[in-house]
DNA sequence: GCAAGGTC
């Protein structure tokens, strides 16, 4: 027993240091909260860290009293995300309608993380899994996300699955939350999962619907997306409430009375009582009032002796306020300044709550650490030597400590806005440990002709936490010595006319205080929704950091107004909040929360739906139909008039005739491709350029990157003559042909192949022919049948020896499709009737007949301007493989 | 292309 005791010494040493050393770990943290512990009956092993996608520490230790092999390894956020299987991504085929209906799936949030193989590798043999992730609802769900991960079933929670619960990352807390393990809480993550699936369904709908409507409509919105969210929304409804408030504000004159008195030489301007009043003759009558008294009384004055806190513990919140209000740094940038001070160890964790530390917090230590620092290091030595206080008590979100400086930095080692950021948080930790500010505050009071005055004289006796914070310092007010009953005369009572102003701008830290206040995302998403209104072109940042919205965030609010307000009002967000909550604590089924709240948003979409005009009567009133908007561009192939060309974000084609949008890749530049056409449809070829250094071009269709003629296929243009890659804009990174074959992902043709060897042309894909692939070249009608699981096609630099074309090189993989024995027509020309004849022999085991009207390609292609197959899609291809 | 929530 004693052995087991001394063991459990060294157990809880490791572990703690082992939870800990995951929080030092960049990509891990400093939140050990994230750390999952695996404990697994095992005896040897030692201390290790691997490196990997995410390190392991090992040790051995007692748990539940036997010896035991612990690793303790980490996640990183979610490690799962939601949305909808692939058939509901087509904006274009898809009614938004159907979204609130339709089924959702989890995927890896970051699957080159590889965070579920790890955990599954890592589970593999463990008798025990012991989560130690954020508590709070969210970290609730990534426990189970972590367990499905892990393969051990649902049913061991309880017996081999347990929940450390730890309201600070202290060795105190974390020994106390390995000796007091719970089960992991199923009811709090099935409310997250609610959350994010009433989040998705009901933000990509009305996005989707909208997005189309007005980008649909009109050419100058400035938007790629018009999207809505029920945090988002709320966030601009704040900033357009105040625009309207500015517009409707109506300027109202006011009068107040300027008493005029000189004592012991100093001529003192004293407040009235009442302020200010809004009738020009009542204050005529007050003055007179006042100067026919013609003297002032002293009925009161009295001395105080007053306090100024010093500060609670800081949180993200006002840390983000004063980065906005007071450094000009916006939430976002602030926050990537706090991560990489967190992550070079320069400051704690910066997403926290919580303003009130732990009671075991090592203030001295961190004092400590900043003690030989050039700018504070004598305050803070002075401060270690007389004694600190503890800072005033906030509050303790159960989340992680308030932020505070962990290791001292000059202005060299950071540098610009990073040390800007970090000089405030270290002031303000070394102001919260600081005294109270002490100040006298004197208030005189007089009268005169009924009407009562008053001035008020301050004097700091103790500056306390305001030498290192003097923004907070309480300014000086020096006033006269006055006595009570003392009378003075007065010199004049003047009439001030005023007119009341109208409020500014939202500034950025209003709008995160009132974010807080109504409870619209958290510390860390209130960057990313003040972002995103402000991306979306909804508000723009003035200079002051001040948030005016744009006349498409007007619009789109007034529009809700219009329809629906609940849309646009923060309460949207505490009803789902208020309805998961109940899922939360166990009193509502899950899957009848989530139905009932999107039965109740089904509702609202199709409401917003057949009143949308009344939104797009303001749209009407502000922005340009399409067909006022751009240059004529390229020909239709409907209609065969000209489509213009819109250029404002979004880029887009629009055919008046037709009333159709075409979408097209962004971020570049897109002229007219040579007046080709598309052999499948008749649009008329562009070309589009990507802007940057390293531009890449490629020819598109617009008809067919709008709509894909087969799936799997992104566009059929992708590939072009002379070189260059095939990376379309739309699906970059993705090869532009896909092989047929359902398993294999390897692209057919790869770069610089796609030029038909005999003519000038671009090789198209043929659709009609799937799943026997084949290419046509629209310019000289030659066909290239694609040996079937062929991996990669290539040109060479080599000639047919028979006709003279251009020899491309076939390369199948072999592991697919095996080679007869002794084949070894790897390569040959595709035109040769016997080279093709023998490939097709070879996969297909079976003779090739040349069909009529095939041709050679040469003298009917070259230079030909006609459209391929006839322009359409649909059209017999006349050529002899058809029936291969 | 879409939400909000983790975190790098």
């Amino acid at each position: 027993m004693k052995d087991c005791v001394e063991n459990m010494a060294d157990n809880d040493e490791q572990l703690w240091s082992s939870v800990k050393d995951m929080g030092r770990m960049g990509r891990v943290a400093e939140k050990p909260s994230i750390a999952l512990s695996i404990a697994s009956a095992l005896s040897g092993g030692r201390m290790s860290t691997r490196k990997g996608s995410t390190d392991v520490h090992e040790f051995d230790g007692i748990f539940l009293g036997f010896h035991v092999h612990y690793k303790v390894t980490s996640v990183i956020g979610h490690v799962f995300s939601l949305d909808f299987p692939p058939m509901y991504q087509n904006w274009e085929v898809t009614d938004p309608m159907d979204l609130f209906q339709a089924p959702v799936l989890k995927s890896e949030s970051n699957p080159k993380a590889h965070i579920r193989r790890h955990l599954s590798q890592e589970a593999r043999g463990c008798g025990y899994l012991v989560l130690w992730l954020d508590c709070d609802r969210e970290g609730e769900n990534i426990c189970f996300e972590v367990i499905e991960c892990t393969g051990i079933p649902e049913t061991e929670s309880g017996k081999r699955i347990f929940r450390a619960r730890f309201s600070s990352v202290t060795e105190k807390d974390i020994l106390n939350a390995m000796n007091n393990l719970v089960k992991p809480n199923k009811d709090e993550a099935l409310a997250v999962d609610a959350r994010q699936e009433i989040d998705l369904k009901v933000g990509v709908a009305f996005t989707r619907f909208q997005t189309r409507y007005f980008q649909g409509k009109y050419g100058n919105l400035d938007s790629r997306v018009i999207s809505y969210g029920p945090c988002q929304t709320p966030t601009l409804g704040f900033c357009v409430q105040r625009y309207l408030q500015m517009t409707t504000f109506r300027p109202e004159k006011f009068w107040s009375l300027n008493l005029h008195v000189i004592k012991d030489g100093y001529e003192l301007l004293l407040e009235w009582d009442r302020n200010k009043v809004f009738d020009h003759e009542v204050a005529i009558m007050f003055q007179k009032l006042v100067s026919d008294d013609g003297n002032l009384k002293v009925i009161d004055v009295s001395t105080k002796e007053e306090s100024k806190s010093r500060p609670c513990g800081l949180n993200t919140v006002n840390l983000l306020k004063v980065a906005s209000s007071a450094m000009g740094l916006g939430p976002h940038i602030a926050m990537q300044l706090a991560e990489r001070l967190y992550t070079q160890g320069f400051i704690s964790y910066p997403r926290t709550e919580s303003t009130a530390y732990p009671a075991s917090f090592d203030f001295r230590g961190i004092l400590g650490a900043l003690q030989n620092n050039p700018l504070w290091g004598s305050d803070v030595r002075a401060l270690l030597a007389d004694g600190f206080h503890k800072p005033r008590s906030g509050s303790d979100a159960g989340d992680h400590p308030p932020i505070t400086p962990m290791r001292s930095a000059t202005e060299d080692m950071l540098g610009g806005d990073s040390w800007r950021l970090y000089l405030y948080i270290c002031q303000h930790f070394i102001g919260s440990v600081s005294p109270d500010c002490k100040y006298t505050r004197t208030k005189v009071e007089f009268s005169a002709g009924g009407e009562l005055f008053h001035c008020i004289g301050q004097h700091v006796t103790s500056k306390g936490f305001t030498s290192i914070m003097p923004w907070m310092a309480v300014s000086e007010k020096l006033i006269p010595r006055f006595t009570c009953a003392e009378k003075i005369s007065i010199i004049k009572v003047d009439i001030y006319e005023g007119i009341t102003s109208p409020p500014d701008y939202l500034s950025e830290s209003e709008l995160i205080s009132l974010m807080e206040k109504n409870g619209i995302g958290t510390d860390a998403s209130i960057p990313v929704h003040i972002n995103n209104i402000s991306e979306r072109n909804y508000v723009q940042v003035n200079s002051g950091r001040r948030l005016v919205p744009t006349a498409l965030g007007t619009t789109l609010i007034r529009g809700y107004q219009r329809i629906d307000p609940d849309l646009c009002l923060p309460d949207i967000r505490s009803f789902i909040e208020q309805q998961i909550t109940l899922i939360a604590k166990g009193q509502a089924d899950n899957n009848h929360v989530v139905r009932h709240v999107l039965q109740q948003f089904t509702q609202k979409y199709s409401y917003f739906v057949k009143q949308i005009e009344n939104m797009d009567a303001l749209f009407e009133a502000q922005f340009s139909p399409l067909a006022d908007s751009g240059r004529l561009l390229s020909k239709c192939g409907k209609c065969s008039r000209y489509m213009k060309y819109i250029s404002t974000q979004p880029t887009r084609l629009y055919c008046v005739t037709c009333e159709e949008v075409y979408c097209l890749p962004q971020n570049g530049t897109i002229k007219l491709y040579k007046e080709l056409t598309c052999p499948l449809d008749g649009f008329e070829l562009l070309l589009f350029s990507m802007s940057g250094s390293d531009a890449k071009s490629f020819p598109l269709c617009p008809y067919c990157y709008n709509s894909p003629p087969f799936e799997g296929i992104d566009t059929l243009f992708g590939a072009f003559k002379g070189g260059g890659s095939v990376k379309l804009g739309k699906g970059a990174g993705m090869p532009c042909f896909l092989c047929p074959h359902p398993t294999c992902k390897h692209s057919l043709i790869t770069q610089g192949v796609c030029g038909c060897p005999e003519c000038s042309g671009t090789l198209v894909l043929d659709p009609v022919s799937a799943p026997k692939w084949r290419i046509y070249c629209n310019m000289c009608n030659c066909v290239v049948l694609l040996p079937q699981g062929a991996h990669r096609i290539s040109t060479t630099s080599k000639r047919c020896p028979e006709c003279d074309s251009t020899i491309i090189e076939v390369d199948f993989n072999k592991k697919t499709t095996p080679l007869p024995d002794g084949a070894t027509l790897h390569a040959g020309c595709i035109l040769c009737d016997e080279l093709l004849h023998s490939l097709l022999e070879m996969k297909h085991g079976k003779s090739f007949h040349r069909g009529r009207g095939r041709g050679r390609g040469r003298g009917r292609g070259r230079g030909s301007r006609g459209r391929g197959r006839g322009g359409s899609r649909h059209s017999d291809p006349k050529m002899s493989f058809r029936d291969f």
